[in-house]
DNA sequence: TTTTATAACGTAAACGTTTACGTTCACTTC
DNA sequence: GAAGTGAACGTAAACGTTTACGTTATAAAA
């Protein structure tokens, strides 16, 4: 069993108010009973129970993180920032995966309530009038991360899609390419979808390129197999290309992939870049030219806006810089 | 202001006993005053406080996890198992990355302790003297993932390295394979190097092949960048080596990448074999011949046991199947 | 009709803290 | 010497539950 301020109360011959002062040092004893206190709290191991406080307190220090997806490395890294940060300011991240799923997600959303969490980190994905009034009856600071919301005053923190897909494509451009076409999300998608399109469309449309809606490839989802089915389908239509800008590492890699199988030389035959700069696009052969998200700033500095939001002060939502990364799959014409 | 209890029971003209014994299905009301309850239940919005019950019930339905890095696809892979099947047995996790640094796990340790958890799961990293003494002191279930400890009596779910990676050199000498490296990892460290070495070393002996040492390197870690730098001073030893057995898949990933560079071509020039089954085997060029660990399920393997622990049954340890993924980059002689 | 058993509740203590408020006591200050 | 002041404590209520135990009413049994 646990000792208890009590036991320490006892054993020191205190009051559990004068115990609890010193644990929290708070004034009103002098300092040979602190030394007191502080001696029999070592001597019995005594750790103070943030459950009881926390029911006193009404703060639990836990702030709640909702992924759609805890296998990705998109996933992984923001959680690193994340987590570094809330550990830094004494908070503990519990992780829930809503699976992008409407019920797993309000059931984690009641669980987080039941737990009385200190407030709700939403990353990268949509939030639905559903959800928005969950929050406002949760009644406790939510911010976003890699998402936005435009029907609802949520901060948030994020890069600017439409100008990164524009640097990448910009880019490409630079490197003296003509002929470019992109691999991108789900037009309807209005976080990590359109913005991107329009990135691309708007330093094509500057160069005076081609703005054909054929050079455009919607893929399903963000992921490898659709990188790979992307570009064939691509390739099938502009065997003309010469470069390519995927909306995601995972469909560059893939293309890369599909084109090894076809013989395709990247970046011989065809340039790509990329877009989040994951672990594995250093790892690709050959390396991924990309555009760098800085995840884990995104997860430290969405923490940092949770901590001001309970603290009273109001956090300003941010938009954080992104950074080409040049490695080796896109050749100079 | 979040309802409590009390609202509840007054708005019902019921006493707050009664509301909480609808609230956790015990006998002793009738169905009228059931409903009664459950109605004004819904109409306040009234969600249970679990910091409250957990103060009572000396239970918190939560599980700290610890890990040494958080930001790689392994761990995701293996939080992915943990995550859902506490969700399946309404538990939550709390995440803490450890960094392989004893001051920060003993930091998180005590933040566990204090928040009342009710189990931890301990992955991929040994278990100190130190840590057992905490373990021991927290006095709740611990279980280890990807690890074991020969000096403390932990149940552990993990996949047994030395068949492991004798399957996979295996592989190799049934492909036709003769003169076969590895690239390994720290020989000292009991849990991930040694172990997989000896693999290696009985399918070779089996085989009546070389036992020379220096067939085998050494790598600071189980990284990417270790394997570029490896398979360079490996080939540099042994330039007549057709087939290597790299003892994760990054190190077999950066031996691909450090091949490309030296133009020596995987598999016709060199096969790999890699070990983990990350995402990234699959998306690599050529596709990787590995050895799977089932992560997901090792991390609900491990959170199963949790529960039986906690609901103070006992759990044995397991050792879970690999298996070996062929995919493009073991060529046959 | 009286007794007894049982269903259907209510009362209050307990969980381990924090904190407002009250008390004691030694010192100043006049 | 009396009054006032502040430091150094102690007391007890509160946070929102669960649950052992006590109470009442109702129905069955004698």
């Amino acid at each position: 069993m646990n000792p208890t301020i009590q036991d320490v109360a006892r054993l020191a011959n205190v009051s559990i108010a004068t115990v609890s002062r010193v644990l929290n040092d708070q004034p009103g004893y002098s300092e040979k009973t602190k030394q007191k206190v502080l001696k029999t709290i070592e001597e019995l191991g005594y750790q103070p129970n943030a459950i009881a406080r926390g029911l006193v307190n009404r703060k639990t220090s836990t702030i709640g993180v909702l992924f759609p997806s805890v296998s990705g490395l998109l996933s992984a890294e923001i959680l690193h920032g994340i987590e570094a940060k809330a550990h830094e300011h004494g908070n503990s991240v519990i992780v829930c995966n809503t699976a992008e799923n409407r019920e797993k997600t309000i059931k984690y959303l009641q669980v987080l309530q039941e737990k009385r969490v200190d407030g709700l980190i939403f990353v990268s994905e949509a939030v639905t009038d559903e959800y928005y009034e969950i929050f406002s009856r949760m009644d406790i600071p939510v911010v976003l991360v890699s998402t936005e919301s435009y029907h609802h005053p949520l901060p948030y923190v994020k890069v600017d899609d439409r100008h990164a897909a524009y640097a990448a494509t910009r880019h490409l451009i630079e490197e003296g390419h003509t002929n470019i076409g992109m691999m991108a999300g789900d037009p309807d998608d209005l976080i990590a979808g359109w913005p991107r399109i329009e990135g691309y469309r708007l330093a094509m449309r500057e160069a005076g390129l081609s703005l054909d809606d054929s050079l455009i490839e919607p893929c399903e989802s963000f992921q490898y197999k659709d990188g790979k089915s992307g570009f064939t389908s691509l390739m099938n239509r502009h065997s003309e290309l010469t470069a390519i800008f995927a909306a995601s590492d995972e469909l560059a890699i893939g293309a890369i992939s599909a084109a090894y199988n076809k013989s395709i030389h990247i970046p011989d035959d065809v340039s790509i870049v990329g877009y989040d700069n994951l672990l594995l696009a250093e790892m690709s052969v050959p390396p991924l030219t990309t555009i760098a998200q800085p995840f884990q700033r995104m997860g430290s500095r969405a923490v940092q806006m949770m901590v001001d939001l309970i603290n009273g002060e109001d956090a300003e939502s941010a938009i954080l810089p992104h950074e080409l990364v040049i490695r080796d799959s896109v050749k100079r014409r």
